[in-house]
DNA sequence: AAATTACCCGCAAACGTTTGCGGTGTGCCT
DNA sequence: AGGCACACCGCAAACGTTTGCGGGTAATTT
């Protein structure tokens, strides 16, 4: 197998004679280039296989046409379909994207932001970590003119582009929606409070239990975000089991994990205790009963959150920043 | 907010009144360089946040410290932890990583193969496409001395060093479960036969009914890998449904697909036909019956694989190409 | 005092590309 | 025949970094 090293412009010019400014003008066409060297040196580009070194052009172009990701985990569905909506916008407008995940972790996500600025990503899409508190490093790079839109988890202190679902909306609509269905006494398994997500699913349980003339019992509300955390929790959830009559978990994992919990220790989903998550995972309609959910475009978020950082590098600068709020659907299945 | 363009190390030199080659070399504490002149540079260098510009390094280095990474989709589970794997390995040797997705599809596949080509990727960790049966974008890098690692779903035709998981007796080995158990008529819900993962699966459940002594029926064999395509089958696998006791499908999510259809059919999953998948998804503990299924280790083979590459990369090169295979784990659950 | 040595440091080229500017040759017009 | 325009192409600098080599100054040796 001949090993044959990537041919650069200059090895195509030294081989057709011609200089190499005139084989970088000759590939686009430029007009000062007669239209015989213009096809000797494309056919021969085509026969090596050139291909131009990124590299070279983003040092001198002072861009790299690549957008750097950073999300918590990429096991999880929403994120995984965020980063296809992303990808697919992003290719489609010539954008390459480089991918990192902070594994919730505030650490590791310092580290990230600043690989991808070495990088010299022209932006960044981030959801931050649930264990970032602080907020520099992301400052550090929009100090080098490099936008960030934040997805989903967003950063509250920072002024930035924004896409999100309407959380409170969707959290009031499904726990409404187990509340007419005679729920009274509705368990909410919440996110930490420093997220907007979590913050905002939270109330919008509150006000749906306000909506209903039900008072909040904040001893119905647990900090449980995780099947691990519910592991944790299991004998304090299970010693609640009785006084409850439905759940509402900030997610689908959660969901499924204490509805496995409560099914193992006898109850009856839905009869004994309604459940319900938010996403709509693919695991919300596999496990049985199905999983009543709320329904996050992912994808879609995705794609906006790249379409609304590509337009800003493009220099098409709306006057201040934006948030684009995706609405939340109620996907109503069978566990509530 | 300030906006303070990213320094150069000539940017450094100017305020310093050094040479740019001084500051380089005092940035790595060079011998050549005095003490006192290596730390007023590292201190300046510090306190403008100076960052080392990567395409830069690249393009003089020839060699970009990134590794290219596709797979068919982040979605699913196996995948993503594969790349938790290679992530957190690469990192620790200094190397970064650029993911894609080819969503199952060969020409997506070719651009990113090039795309990471272009962004001069020291190597290539790739699961192939389903619909990949030409391999001539991946032997055009190998030529341009690029090494690949492929990952689970090989590529045959190709010389190169593998990190796979033991799919032959890991489905000899839940089929064997079954058969055991009593099982005499199992369904083999199967991937595409161009893929090595399908073939070996399919091979080791051959192989199963072969040690327990009971013929082959190809009738009992489907090209069936995707929920979609369980539904698109459905009426078949239900009109087979009372002549078999067992199914075995190539992954998770089709075993999981096909449990739903036959309970919402009325049948008792395992009473009635017991059904085993592949991989150890999350689902498959979520899901009532849980599901048998077979572990495959993607974390640690996306570190094996990260290793290879790498220590190819540094130039260790034991004599031939290797090939690592993980052992698959039997997950016995309730399904089977 | 002259010569050697050690210690610091700068010059310049190179990686692959783009681009403003200047140059050459040809044909046309007067 | 001289001037002009036009078509075509090359030079060189620049992006940020590394590195071999050469040079200068001071300290040490003979």
């Amino acid at each position: 197998m001949m090993k044959t090293l990537q041919p650069s412009i200059r090895d195509i010019a030294k081989a057709l004679g011609v200089s190499a400014s005139t084989v970088s003008r000759a590939l686009k066409n430029h007009p000062d280039i007669s239209k015989d060297t213009c096809q000797k040196v494309q056919e021969y580009a085509e026969r090596v296989h050139y291909r131009p070194n990124v590299l070279a052009l983003g040092l001198k172009s002072q861009r790299s046409q690549t957008i750097g990701v950073i999300v918590p985990e990429i096991v999880h569905h929403f994120f995984s379909t965020l980063i296809s909506g992303i990808e697919d916008l992003a290719y489609g407008k010539g954008y390459r994207v480089m991918i990192c995940q902070s594994n919730e972790d505030y650490l590791r996500e310092v580290i990230n932001v600043q690989a991808l600025n070495d990088h010299r990503v022209d932006g960044l899409l981030v959801s931050i970590s649930k264990s970032t508190l602080d907020a520099n490093h992301f400052i550090r790079v929009i100090q080098n003119e490099v936008p960030i839109v934040f997805m989903d988890r967003i950063c509250h202190d920072i002024q930035s582009d924004r896409v999100v679902t309407n959380d409170f909306e969707g959290a009031k609509m499904v726990v409404s929606h187990m509340l007419q269905r005679g729920r009274r006494r509705i368990l909410h398994l919440a996110g930490p409070k420093h997220l907007t997500v979590g913050v905002e699913r939270n109330n919008g349980y509150r006000q749906a239990l306000v909506d209903h003339h039900i008072a909040v019992d904040e001893d119905l509300i647990l900090h449980c975000d995780t099947p691990q955390r519910v592991e944790t929790r299991r004998s304090q959830i299970l010693a609640m089991a009785n006084e409850i009559d439905g759940i509402f978990a900030v997610n689908d994992f959660t969901a499924v994990a204490s509805m496995r919990l409560l099914q193992d220790a006898g109850y009856n989903i839905p009869a004994d205790i309604a459940i319900a998550g938010f996403g709509d995972d693919p695991i919300a309609d596999m496990v049985s009963p199905s999983l009543t959910t709320v329904k996050q475009r992912g994808y879609d978020m995705g794609r906006e959150a790249a379409a609304l950082l590509i337009s800003r590098l493009q220099g098409i600068q709306p006057e201040r920043f934006q948030t684009k709020v995706f609405p939340a659907m109620l996907k109503v299945r069978n566990s509530a």
